[in-house]
DNA sequence: CCTCCATCCTGTGGGC
DNA sequence: TGCCCACAGGATGGAG
């Protein structure tokens, strides 16, 4: 469920907790969360005493900036979340990973359907693990750069999108927009896009993730995205297309269509995108 | 290298 | 109301 906008509102909402803080307690409750590292245990050894001196984000990844060499990273997968919480507080299922600081404060990872994962990585390890293009949001490619790596595929531009070597951050429902937005359809081939459509869906792509971070991301469920706060992401309102099979597109009034590309559910104008 | 597909999980929402 | 099942915002590894 988290792309790029709910894992940015989830790392601006954990970093006044976690920068130039100390970790002094950690935990990994449920090896799975742990299993991106050779052992989960080392995640615990590992993050243990370490000073947090930035949280960053690159893509879909969150990237705890330790003193030593080491990099502290999150992914949320589909159903991650985290509670900034005081150690006393209840604890409510699915809590996969704690982290307690200096500060007295606690961080904890629920993550019910376990996609999401802790891990703390060397510098090796950190290049041998997250193969990520150029983030979308704060290092977009120029146009050329992003031509060249579409040039000659031959798979629809909606799953390239969501092809996080090419470009770091989009997720099922942006990329949705983000066609619309360039008035191109999901079914197209990747190398036939035309310099112009190329340029469109490029432009795209930042006002879209902007629009979605200032909204604090997108809530589709009840069980869907929750920040720290525990609040819910506004920009469901907002979506043109994702989610609205059938509806009257917000711009022309024709139905929404829907089809599945790549296993993933599209969405998509049949009149605003050609 | 590219494309397609299965897989890892639990919760829920819609249809009957 | 209850039951069942298709489906869910992601990433990866393997087959062809």
């Amino acid at each position: 469920m988290p792309e790029l906008p709910e894992v940015e509102t989830t790392r601006r909402l954990l970093a006044p907790y976690l920068e130039e803080r100390r970790i002094v307690e950690a935990e990994i409750r449920h090896p799975r969360t742990g299993r991106r590292n050779e052992n989960p245990q080392d995640v615990v050894d590992r993050l243990k005493g370490q000073l947090v001196h930035r949280l960053d984000r690159h893509g879909k990844f969150i990237l705890g900036r330790l003193e030593s060499e080491l990099t502290w990273v999150m992914h949320l997968g589909m159903s991650g979340r985290f509670l900034i919480v005081s150690p006393e507080d209840q604890e409510i299922a699915h809590t996969h990973f704690i982290a307690r600081t200096d500060r007295g404060d606690e961080i904890r990872f629920i993550d019910p359907r376990t996609f999401g994962f802790i891990a703390v990585f060397t510098p090796d390890e950190l290049e041998a693990e997250l193969r990520l293009g150029r983030d979308a949001f704060i290092d977009l490619p120029r146009t050329p750069q992003l031509a060249a790596r579409l040039n000659g595929r031959k798979a629809p531009i909606k799953s390239l999108l969501l092809d996080q070597r090419i470009v770091a951050g989009l997720g099922n429902i942006y990329a949705d927009e983000v066609l619309f937005r360039a008035g191109v359809r999901p079914t197209r081939r990747g190398g036939d896009l035309s310099g112009q459509e190329m340029t469109k869906v490029r432009k795209a792509i930042g006002p879209i993730l902007k629009a979605g971070i200032a909204a604090g991301g997108t809530s589709l469920s009840k069980s869907g995205y929750r920040s720290p706060e525990g609040r819910s992401g506004e920009y469901r309102r907002k979506l043109f297309v994702y989610g609205r099979e059938g509806d009257p597109c917000r711009r022309c009034g024709t139905p929404i269509e829907r089809l599945v590309i790549g296993g993933r559910s599209s969405f998509y104008c049949p009149d605003c995108q050609v």
